[in-house]
DNA sequence: GAGTGGTCTAGACCACTTT
DNA sequence: AAGTGGTCTAGACCACTCC
């Protein structure tokens, strides 16, 4: 046998989902159906959609069926936005500016980026916690990838929903890199801090459900009324 | 159904991997075997064992058995120690200095340590990535879960190996907080960098199999030539 | 009431490791 | 050769959701 059968259904319902034929908040076939249809028997089927489940691609309700994950702003930010207040509530800094333009791709971003875009588009975005600017945060785009995105302003808050919407491109994952770094002149502008002041600057590569890396990110944080928190297990 | 058979299968088997019935590296019986000891079927042990697996309390390989998953420094680095290279490579930065000592405990010690410790163990360490030294480390146990420590100096390089074999107690998690903070004038001259310079701190509590909060450790690190490096999903 | 996923069982065969 | 986990099947009953 190559690969088992549950992952032949495992990949044919993530290929489903990748191209559109179930969008994110679709209802999939029972287990029996689907099953049935790929010629595999219930349990077979039942195994792949629990390890879909695991993976955050599917969500599962007992009486209600199998449905896409649908990424809303709320989920997107448990997943993908770690900073809590350092009462441990989680921050949500709200949108204070916003700049995207197209620009020719830098050698690293034509590297790292899914198509090695000879474009992008570069969004640029402040936040603040409380009123208090507190995050710079430039997103790079391929614009291949994602064609019109700077028509589109000004756009939601948390981009991954506007990628899953507008594009159909579903993050599942992002790699993250942190450093401490010092706030240069026009940073520490921005954010109102001290020249020098110590930031945390994480650099992402974001991640779609078929691999590709769709989006390099640059944050960097102040980390005085907040932190970035994690569980390794 | 208060709950589900494979539940109580899975509380089993981890009340006697926590009480060292199945200490670390021990074979567990067969699936068949395990089935047939509690009353279930060898599906429903079966189940249960790979949940464990999945949380990395077990380990499974065809035609060898269940083995309960034995933290070496290999292991632990790569669990709960993130720090990378610039290029990605592994960082394994050497132990230089190291200090063990006995002291009452703080008022925080006491309120986030499991069994609210009258006295703890603080450990000091310093560590050098290719000999420069990178990173400031403060441990803090409870002097009860841990008789005898300041006594087995010097300790290995990773901490958890140690807890393991010394005090079967098996580290399973840690919840961390990350911020940039400002080297201090006594980090700055341990660690050779100038006063201010951006340092990653990270405060971690460390979590056993039986859901203590066993550690209290806050790490500081330079990031000139290290990230910290995640993976959210 | 019909349909869904959640739990549980029993048995078959295969691939792998150890003796 | 014997024993293990890995895959796959078929069928049963339960709990939940929706109409």
């Amino acid at each position: 046998m190559a690969s088992p059968l549950y992952q032949v259904v495992i990949e044919t319902v993530v290929d489903r989902i990748a191209t559109g034929v179930w969008p994110p908040g679709a209802l999939l076939p029972s287990e029996t159906q689907l099953g049935a249809e790929l010629g595999v028997s219930q349990g077979t089927a039942r195994k792949a959609l629990m390890a879909l489940e695991a993976r955050g691609l599917v969500q599962r309700r007992q009486g209600r069926g199998t449905v896409v994950t649908l990424r809303t702003p709320d989920s997107a930010l448990f997943h993908f936005f770690r900073l809590r207040r350092l009462d441990g509530s989680q921050a949500r800094p709200e949108l204070i500016r916003e700049a995207v333009r197209c620009r020719r791709a830098r050698r690293v971003e034509r590297d790292a980026l899914y198509g090695a875009p000879a474009k992008v588009f570069e969004i640029d975005r402040v936040r603040a916690l409380d009123g208090r600017p507190s995050v710079v945060e430039t997103s790079v785009v391929s614009a291949e990838l994602f064609p019109g995105l700077d028509a589109q302003a000004p756009l939601p808050n948390t981009l991954y929903v506007h990628y899953q919407q507008a594009y159909r491109i579903i993050v599942v994952r992002a790699d993250e890199a942190l450093r401490a770094v010092a706030a240069d002149a026009n940073v520490a502008a921005t954010l109102g801090r001290d020249l020098g002041t110590p930031l945390l600057a994480v650099d992402r590569r974001t991640i779609d459900v078929q691999g590709r890396i769709v989006e390099w990110r640059r944050s960097v944080c102040a980390t005085d009324a907040m932190t970035y928190q994690i569980a390794l297990e």
